[in-house]
DNA sequence: GATTTGCGCAACTTAAAAGTTGCGCATGGT
DNA sequence: ACCATGCGCAACTTTTAAGTTGCGCAAATC
C-alpha cells in the first residue's frame, strides 16, 4: 500500500527528463499510440522515443500493450498519486519538525 | 499565479536526481543547515552538496541565507504545490480526453 | 595579527543518460 | 509469394550532469 522508497525513485527519475515529460503529456492527451506517431511530435527519432516509453513503463507510468503489430503505450494516471503522496510526507516531515520545535516559527 | 513550464520544469528536474531528492528531505527534517553538515550525512563532497543546493534554489525549492560566513539553506514545502499542481493538471489532460469520446472507458 | 573555519570559483574527471543509426525479424496487406 | 510497415536489439556517438580536487578569500576565534 504505502509507496516503496524505489517505486518513488522511478517516477521522479522518469518524469525528470523533459522529453520524457513531454511523451506523458502527449499520451495523455492523445490516448494510446506508438513510439513511431509520438516521434514526430517530438522531433526525435523512434528509438528515443521508445528508450523513453520503457523508462516510464518501468516507472508505472505508462502501459504497453501489443495489438498486431504495433506496440501501443497508454498512460497510467493514478500512478501520478505517488509524486502528491511523497510530496505530502515531505511536507509532514517539515511540519513535525516544526512541532518539535514547539513553536509557530520555521526561520532560525 | 499558475505556474509557468518553465517553474515546473526546474522542480521536476530538481527532484529527479536521488541525492539530490535526499537532500531536500534531510532540509526538510533537519531545518535550516549548511552544505558542510550535510555533506558527511549524504557520503559526498561539501561542493557536491553546494551544487545540489544551488539546483534546489533555482527550482525555489531552497532558500539561501548567508549568516556570518556561514550559507544556511531552508526548505520551501510549499514548492511541492508545483509537482501537486501539475499532477492534477496532467490528469485533467487525461480525463479530458475520455471526455471527448463520451464513454466510459480509457482504453482502446 | 596569526590561525582556524567555511565558502565560492574554477578546472577537471568520470559516469551515465539521451539520441542516432543500422539491421534483422515478425506481422499485415496485396 | 512478395512487399511494406513497425518493432526490438545492439553498437555507437554525443551531451550533460554528478562528483572531485585545489585554491584563494572572508569571516570568526584566540
Amino acid at each position: 500500500m504505502s509507496s516503496t522508497a524505489a517505486e518513488v525513485e522511478a517516477v521522479l527519475a522518469a518524469l525528470g527528463d523533459p522529453t520524457r515529460r513531454r511523451t506523458f503529456e502527449l499520451l495523455a492527451e492523445h490516448g494510446p499510440t506508438t513510439a513511431t506517431v509520438l516521434a514526430p511530435m517530438l522531433n526525435i527519432s523512434r528509438q528515443a522515443v521508445a528508450k523513453h516509453l520503457v523508462v516510464l513503463a518501468d516507472g508505472g507510468l505508462a502501459l504497453s500493450e501489443r495489438v498486431g503489430r504495433e506496440t501501443r503505450y497508454r498512460v497510467v494516471p493514478a500512478r501520478l498519486d505517488l509524486v502528491v503522496a511523497w510530496s505530502d510526507r515531505t511536507r509532514a516531515l517539515w511540519s513535525r519538525r516544526l512541532d518539535r520545535l514547539g513553536g509557530s516559527d520555521g526561520s532560525r
